[in-house]
DNA sequence: TTATAATTGTACCGAACGGTATATTTATTA
DNA sequence: TAATAAATATACCGTTCGGTACAATTATAA
């Protein structure tokens, strides 16, 4: 790993929270000189315009959150429990360590859904890709007999997304944390009727 | 109506659906001058700043949609179908006036939460009295025996919330409408689920 | 250790930012 | 219609914006 790698990925990490708090608009490069205790040039050294680091930065959020599903859904077996999996991650969100600033899909996705075409598609994809990591254990529950062959799994994968995503929003405006909890047992309630 | 005063609602209907797209921090003084055709001497002579015309833009935003959502539940008179009043809007977005960039919620939600107190008290009054308005459907309900009594009423209203806001950011940042139907079916099942 | 390449800091660019003082124009009322 | 008040346009303020040229520094390999 070169330097000039290493201070790439430290950029990334200083610059995410960053991004992910005060969204890419209201993100200045003077913010990410501050970030990073880093000069302008320097970043532009490392990057070619801010956008770039933006997008570095949504992935590198996107990778914390999928890192932490990950290894909560490593410790457990069943497909219930697996997708419960979400409920304890999403319920307990302090004792993860989750990007500051909340979940980027969230943040990123009303910001860049009219205005910044790059960024949409990135959190688009990542959308799309918990979706169907979703619908294959659904699938998969449903082969196994732990679920209802009746239940529609897209529907389902793109109710609990939903559900959770809405859930976080509402929490963090209100300010009311049990808000998300009660979000989340709304959530293991649906994942209870599967079976 | 005075002169001024019919130039300030001028502005801010010109002004809210820029605000709903672009955000706050994206939208500049140039913007609503553009949007209104008045010069930006002009709108500072109307508000004192760019916060108070982006609060009062938001405002007229959530007031659409209210205004929405109220007409459609005028129409019906039992309760379960007043809450299916919501499926209806939210499934049949485009054949309302729905303010364009979305829902107002949704859009100012993320962008406020960490950065903008002012907005961000001015949504989480929004979405409480959404939140209160369902709440107390859904007790009139229990006691017109529509709903089963063991219907926790707060908890299912957030849950609806939640379902729909996370619905409509799905659907808007990967494009896919059906996404948002998906997710309406199944709110229509949970409030099927009620009685 | 020295030459060379890669990386970072300094100093600056023009443009756009939010906001304001004031002149000009338009409503309002006597 | 004339006098006055209200509303709008013009021209500008200092600051910050994203970005760049280039010098100074540091890492790398011979």
């Amino acid at each position: 790993m070169s330097k000039a790698e290493r201070t790439k990925a430290f950029i990334i990490e200083k610059t995410a929270p960053v991004f992910n708090t005060k969204g890419y608009a209201g993100t200045s490069m003077a913010d990410l000189s501050e970030a990073t205790g880093l000069t302008k040039g320097s970043i532009y050294g490392n990057f070619s315009n801010k956008d770039e680091v933006a997008l570095a930065a949504f992935d590198h959020n996107f990778q914390k959150v999928q890192n932490i599903v990950k290894a909560e859904m490593a410790k457990r077996t069943g497909v219930l429990d697996q997708l419960m999996a979400y409920v304890s991650v999403y319920e307990g969100f302090e004792k993860y360590p989750f990007p500051l600033g909340g979940c980027p899909i969230l943040n990123t996705a009303t910001e860049s859904d009219d205005t910044h075409p790059e960024l949409r598609k990135k959190v688009a994809g990542a959308i799309l890709s918990w979706k169907n990591s979703l619908v294959s254990l659904l699938e998969k529950g449903i082969k196994t007999k732990e679920i209802r062959a009746t239940v529609d799994a897209e529907q389902t994968a793109i109710a609990i997304i939903a559900l959770i995503e809405g859930g976080i929003m509402i929490a963090k405006v209100t300010g009311k944390i049990n808000y998300r909890k009660a979000v989340m047992q709304s959530v293991e309630k649906m994942i209870r009727g599967l079976k």
